[in-house]
DNA sequence: AATTTGTGTCGTATATTTGCGACATAAATT
DNA sequence: AATTTATGTCGCAAATATACGACACAAATT
C-alpha cells in the first residue's frame, strides 16, 4: 500500500532519517547519550516518562538506523552515539536544506 | 494515548519539524516549490506518483506548520515556500544537530 | 543453588498515517 | 444556461507507529 518506493532514493533516505528523528523520545535519547556519551539501557529509560519496553523500542528504531549502538556487556548494554552515521546524517540532510534554500521571500 | 506532551517543548517543537519532513512526497513537494517558485495545486499532483487528493492531504500538512502557503485565485491555487518559516526551520534543527555534536568518535 | 538484576521478545490495544474514490462547489469556458 | 476545470471535503480501508504488561533468560549476586 505505501507508495514511498515509487521516490527518487534520495528522498526516501532523507525522509527516513527525517521519520527517524521524528519523535521526542528519540531526540531525548539522541541529546542524552550525546551528553553521557555512554549509558546503559535502564539509565535511558529511567531519564524518559515511558515504560522501559517502548524506551527499548525506540532504541531499536535508532539502532536499525545506525544512528545508536549497543555493546552487551554481561548483564548490560551500553548504548553510545555512532559518530560516523551522525555525521552523515549532517550532510544529508544540510544537502536537502540547502535545496529548499528559498533565497527570496515568499512569492504568493 | 500519545505521551508526546511529556516532552520538553523544545523536544517536541523540534520533532514536528522532523514529522512533516517524513514522508518522501513532502520533501518532493517542498524541493518542486523550491524550484518553480510557483505553482498550482494540480501541477504538484502531476509531478508525484499519488492521487490528487492524497498530495492535498500533504499539502495541508505542510501549510499546517507553514512551511508552504496557498493562495487562492479564482479556480486555482497558487502554492509556495514559506521563506520565513523555512529559515526558522532551518535554525531549529541545526539548533538539535548541534546539540548531538559528537566530537569524538563511538564509545562502546 | 536460589534470587535478583538488566535486557530482550511477544502479543495486544489504540492512535495515527497513508492512500483513495465519491461527492461538493465555485469559477471559468462554451 | 450548461459544461468543464480546479480544488476542497468526507468517509473508508489498510498499514504503521506508539505504548505497555507479561514472559523469557542469562549474568551477577547472595
Amino acid at each position: 500500500m505505501t507508495k514511498v518506493n515509487l521516490f527518487e532514493k534520495d528522498l526516501q533516505e532523507t525522509a527516513a532519517i527525517f521519520k527517524a528523528l521524528s519523535h521526542p523520545a528519540r531526540l531525548a535519547i539522541l541529546k542524552y547519550l550525546a551528553e553521557t556519551k555512554v549509558c546503559i539501557s535502564g539509565d535511558i529509560s529511567d531519564e524518559l516518562p515511558l515504560s522501559r519496553t517502548t524506551v527499548h523500542q525506540h532504541l531499536k528504531e535508532l539502532k536499525k538506523l545506525k544512528l545508536i549502538q549497543g555493546d552487551i556487556q554481561g548483564v548490560k548494554t551500553n548504548y553510545c552515539l555512532n559518530a560516523d552515521t551522525i555525521g552523515k546524517l549532517k550532510e544529508s540532510l544540510n544537502g536537502f536544506l540547502s535545496e529548499i534554500d528559498c533565497c527570496t521571500n515568499s512569492k504568493c
